[in-house]
DNA sequence: CCTCTCTCCGTACAGCGTATCGGCGGAGAC
DNA sequence: GTCTCCGCCGATACGCTGTACGGAGAGAGG
């Protein structure tokens, strides 16, 4: 699992194979067999081993606000760091012990809140939906380096077209930057007028 | 490209093979690199058919709420039609003539709105990204059918762990549903507030 | 009629997940 | 000590994938 890791992280995950991983552990590819049944069993552990990087130690704030904000800042940077698991996830649910605490940990968080449970399961789940949107464009950007929407025949096709606002936006060199912090305020903000209101 | 869109939307992404489209099209597979050189190629063409049904005809609202919730709308009604475009354009961005028409639009929702090109910019991504999450996780639901959660060796996880939140959630019944107007609600509320605010 | 171009396609190769089966080594029973 | 069983490793093979390569045939323009 460690060693499919480090190759999901390197190369991607089209990258794990069964036969590549084999090799990196020094041994022949139907051996992993023994231990996994298929290798979506293998997806599940990488999964669930992200999992437990999400899982934040010691107290968290009291003010839900704060251990919202502090469980997604933890799952956008380990989440960028192994990019992978969110199309592992994307393709099915995994559901392991980790992943448990870590649900369980969110609504902990919502605990000091007045609000039915179902409730705070909506409100995680649209925080962790902006989220992985997020991340999601943060790694497109990452790993096309370049600013994609510079490349020549796009251009081209912006300045032939009839798109002023896009027009505009290349004259004036509009950076593609977003902020995570910035999406992130403005969705809790409107949780939060929406529990002021209620 | 409509024969492997139509594979897509009922046999999902990974059915799309090149011997499988050419199968449909009553054609060898070698020939479909006559039109295409690569099967990327094939996966651009269909990214930018969906996104040709993204794009809404006619006038958009005048005021840019109800015009950025009109396109989320849509792009929600669409993309779990074809929601195999969220793994495409998650894999690397496919900017196409539709793309970008969809992306003109976007912005042309707020053009009444005084903020600079930027700013426009980063609202329009962070709904995306929330509309993308949200997709993520209506596909998963939908496709599994029965609620993952109920299955007996999660309900053993938490009934023998220190889950207490998830175990009331449990016992409660709390239902998974969540609701694309209510996240996109809170979104746009925050976005409001900071217009208002700035 | 000759040539050029466009489309179609037969064959082949390297890679994939994995079904099947066989062998080997250590643990426990007697 | 010997016998048995079980957990682990592994060789081979099957059917699938994308696609490189080269050839065949048809239609157009000279």
């Amino acid at each position: 699992m460690a060693a499919a890791i480090e190759i999901a992280d390197a190369e991607g995950l089209e990258a794990v194979s069964i036969r590549r991983v084999a090799t990196a552990l020094g041994v022949r590819p139907m051996s992993l067999y023994t231990h996994i049944e298929r290798k979506e069993d293998l997806f599940d552990l990488m999964a669930d081993e992200v999992n437990r990087e999400l899982i934040i130690e010691g107290e968290l704030p009291s003010h839900w606000r704060e251990a919202i904000t502090m469980i997604a800042r933890r799952e956008h940077e380990v989440i960028l760091r192994h990019s992978w698991v969110i199309d592992l996830v994307a393709r099915h649910p995994r559901v392991g012990p980790n992943g448990l605490r870590h649900g369980e940990q969110n609504l902990c968080a919502l605990s000091g809140l007045d609000v039915d449970l179902a409730t705070a399961a909506r409100i995680v789940t649209a925080v962790d939906h902006y989220m992985t949107g997020y991340v999601i464009r943060e790694r497109l950007l990452r790993d096309q380096r370049a600013d994609h929407l510079a490349e020549p025949y796009i251009q081209q096709m912006i300045n032939e077209g009839d798109f002023p606002h896009l027009r505009r936006a290349m004259r004036e060199g509009v950076p593609q930057q977003e902020s995570f912090e910035e999406g992130l305020r403005w969705l809790l903000d409107g949780i939060e007028r929406s529990l002021g209101r209620s």
